[in-house]
DNA sequence: CCGGCACTCATTTTT
DNA sequence: TGAGTGCCGG
């Protein structure tokens, strides 16, 4: 231990070395909490400390899993192996399994997931014949997932005046009915959200002292990493654990909370001290990450902010090169300058791939790159975005094996009942649902009862639905003796899916049916993993939990050599040499849904500081004139966030104003442009659009930039137009045989003119020519 | 009841 | 642009 702890600087050392009671600490970025957190853990059980009592907590499995093995390798497997680390969510679950009954849940009950609980509540809204467009699903389960992160039950919901006020101002007074429907509808299908996971842990450490107290006793140190991004509900759990015996240490950093959207309390860190007696604070400042510029450059940027804790975070290592700003037309050009620069650098550093990380606000924006990356033969990874197990065809199986475990979970049933078809439609569907809220039963034993009741169902139908349980119900005989891969072996086979997949035989469906086999691979995988491990057998359930609590980060699949493209929010917490910050410009970084509030903006600024301190050598920043967004070419202004960087940090490479309309021909910039000719100006936030108006061609060229123009070469060929106000038109949109908008861009705005209904005729003689189209 | 087609609508971040 | 929904003919 002590050639480990050696390791450390002095500051790391003090926390590692603190003995009982709590104590913080402020990790800046790139100070190695990490490894403050790992060595405190070994340290711990070094000191004689049983694994069995410590809790550590963690933001994704990855980290834990990365955690764990590096504890192994200091204090030997076998003790690390006992040690409980996981995310809140995956912890709690297994807790919450075990003592299920206590709550009436059954211990397999199912995880909905976010689509399995919007799907739902869309029922809900429906069935209740609420308006859809008022009662927007989404909003809903965000407003359902914030009450239950604040620990508001629907009873508290009820008696809290001020909470039912407030949904009424919001057009919406049933949006505690829909809460207690949900409610129900889960507790019947046997299910917890994920809110639910955090919600109930609490409940069943308020409700059942004797528990509270097993789980006091059992998880007497208690780490908590990532504590900024922590919610209500995971504050009182942590809370109430380490009541007893006050060994809590949390590590965290302010400045990088970017969670709040999903009910993160930065308050929890900024309170700690007034919430624990004696807590001891530690501060880590001296960043081993960056160069000296990328950290001044974050604090420059950080210090904007009002609500922070006190921290200078500061490196010894070099200078680096000044951060790299640039300007491009579109994002298609935004790809190829992001993409041929790492081919450059890659060349002139001798990189690798995986030296690269290219990270954006939203994840719409990985297309550009991709493409980019793809024309140029660079080998890249996209993290997040669609996950592997929220593909149709995974969560398809997925949905089946749910069943198996749990018949009684409504959204898996509906997901399945007639995929792959077997005749049974929304006319049989609704009798069933109607029937099974009638009698408070399931879906599913309605229809292994069906003989009994009435239902108006015709005989076949009748038959159809008896063959689908008993196939089920085969399927959970085969899942009592057998593992988890040969249960979905089976499924996969016996329920038509692969042979529905096999007969479309189009590409999608051929790459699909690779994915369902991946999926049997990693099963198979998974069940060798767990059958090593004492606590676990491989079961179907386990396999589950497993896949409704993996983050996408959690699923390594290649160490392979790729350029990494992620949203900031899955960046945090890694590093690469050189980070590519795409789309650097106001309304979308920050995002336009989030400038309201200062709070909100404080934010996305905190998220820029997580982006920029990612890089360890070098960073970029660019952004457009224009994006295609919504499928259209939106004008875009930079980002306010690069004025708000000490100018000295910068090297702005923007290029000359009459160059901005050149390079509109599908080529790499830095090829066909001379960069003497670029010359460094700070741009002005709100830079009037271009000096001269385009002319017909320039805007033609620019149509001609959309890579859709290419498949659809009538668009582009249009001849110009002109609206009756003189307008241009520039982009337009058609439905069957008409026309459905028309936008021009005039001098200094653009218009938009619908042809839905009146206008129409009238318009179509004056553009005659279009009817071709 | 099914599949295909036309149309609408939403696009912030995720355990 | 693209995913999801609703309508219509088979």
């Amino acid at each position: 231990m002590e050639k480990y702890l050696a390791e450390l600087n002095e500051a790391q050392l003090a926390p590692v070395l603190h003995k009982e009671g709590p104590l913080i600490v402020i990790a800046g970025a790139g100070s190695g909490k990490t490894r403050v957190l790992t060595y405190r853990i070994a340290y711990l059980m070094s000191k004689g400390v049983d694994p069995f009592n410590i809790l550590s907590l963690t933001f994704t499995n990855k980290a834990a899993r990365e955690m764990k093995s590096r504890i192994a390798s200091i204090v030997g497997n076998s003790e690390a192996k006992n040690l409980w680390m996981g995310t809140f969510h995956s912890i709690f679950a297994k807790i919450l399994r075990f003592e299920a009954d206590k709550l009436g849940y059954p211990s397999n009950f199912t995880i909905y997931d976010t689509q399995d609980s919007q799907r739902l509540i869309s029922a809900i809204i429906k069935e209740m014949g609420l308006d859809k467009d008022v009662y927007k699903y989404k909003q809903v389960y965000s407003r359902i997932s914030s009450y239950k992160n604040s620990l508001i039950t629907v009873k508290a919901y009820f008696q809290n005046a001020e909470l039912q006020e407030a949904d009424a101002m919001a057009k919406r007074p049933r949006l505690g009915e829909i809460y207690q429907n949900y409610v129900d509808r889960c507790f019947k299908a046997g299910a917890m959200d994920f809110d639910d996971l955090l919600l109930k842990t609490n409940e069943l450490l308020t409700r059942f002292p004797e528990v509270l107290q097993k789980y006091q006793n059992r998880f007497r140190y208690i780490l908590v990493d990532e504590y900024q991004d922590t919610n209500h509900s995971q504050y009182l759990i942590v809370k109430a654990l380490s009541d007893k015996f006050q060994n809590i240490c949390v590590v965290g950093d302010d400045a990088q909370s970017i969670y709040a959207f999903r009910g993160a309390n930065i308050n929890n860190i900024l309170n700690f001290q007034r919430d624990y007696d004696g807590v001891e604070m530690y501060r880590l400042e001296q960043n081993y990450r960056s160069t000296k510029n990328i950290v001044n450059a974050a604090n420059s940027v950080i210090d904007k902010n009002q609500t922070k804790l006190d921290k200078v975070v500061w490196t010894q290592n070099e200078d680096g090169g000044k951060i790299i700003v640039n300007r491009l037309l579109t994002d298609g050009e935004e790809g190829r300058f992001v993409a041929s620069s790492i081919f450059e650098n890659k060349m002139e550093h001798q990189l690798q791939n995986g030296d690269f990380a290219i990270l954006y606000r939203t994840n719409a924006q990985s297309r550009a790159m991709e493409d980019a990356l793809r024309k140029k033969d660079i080998p890249y990874r996209i993290y997040g975005g669609l996950s592997f197990y929220q593909r149709k065809e995974i969560k398809d199986v997925l949905a089946y094996l749910r069943l198996i475990v749990n018949p009684k979970d409504e959204e898996a049933l509906k997901r399945v009942i007639n995929y792959p078809a077997r005749g049974i439609g929304a006319t049989t569907m609704d009798k069933l649902s109607l029937a099974a809220n009638h009698y408070k039963r399931s879906i599913f034993e309605v229809i292994e009862n069906i003989e009994k009741i009435d239902l108006k169902i015709n005989k076949g139908t009748k038959n159809k639905l008896t063959n689908f349980s008993n196939m089920i119900k085969h399927f959970q005989l085969i899942a009592e003796n057998k593992d988890a891969f040969t249960v979905a072996e089976t499924v996969a086979k016996k329920t038509g899916l692969l042979q529905e997949l096999k007969k479309d035989g189009t590409p999608e469906g051929i790459a699909r049916i690779e994915n369902i086999e991946e999926l049997l691979n990693g099963m198979s995988d998974f069940v060798e993993g767990q059958k090593e491990l004492a606590d676990a057998d491989g079961s179907l359930t386990e396999f589950l939990e497993d896949v409704a609590l993996a983050t996408d980060m959690d699923k390594d699949t290649g160490d392979e050599d790729r350029v990494a493209l992620m949203t900031i929010h899955l960046a945090k917490g890694l590093e690469f040499p050189y980070v590519y910050i795409v789309g650097m410009e106001e309304d979308l970084f920050p995002s336009g849904m989030s400038m309201n509030t200062r709070s909100e903006l404080e934010e996305e600024r905190r998220l820029f500081y997580v982006a920029l301190t990612r890089a360890e050598k070098q960073a970029y920043l660019t952004y457009t004139q224009s994006r295609y967004r919504w499928g259209k070419l939106i004008d875009a202004e930079p980002s306010r966030f690069i004025e708000e960087i000490d100018e000295k940090f910068l090297d702005l490479m923007v290029p000359q104003d009459d160059y901005k309309y050149k390079p509109l021909i599908d080529s790499d910039i830095f090829g066909e442009v001379d960069k003497s000719k670029l010359r460094q100006t700070k741009p002005k936030r709100g830079t009037p659009p271009p000096a001269h108006k385009p002319t017909e061609e320039q805007l033609r060229k620019l149509r001609r930039l959309r890579p859709t123009d290419a498949d659809k070469p009538s668009k582009s060929d249009s001849p110009a137009l002109q609206l009756e106000s003189g307008q241009e038109v520039e982009h337009m949109r058609f439905g069957k045989g008409k026309i459905l908008s028309i936008e021009g861009v005039g001098q200094d705005k653009k218009a938009e003119i619908d042809f839905e209904n009146g206008g129409l005729k009238k318009l179509l003689l004056r553009f005659a020519k279009l009817k071709v189209l």
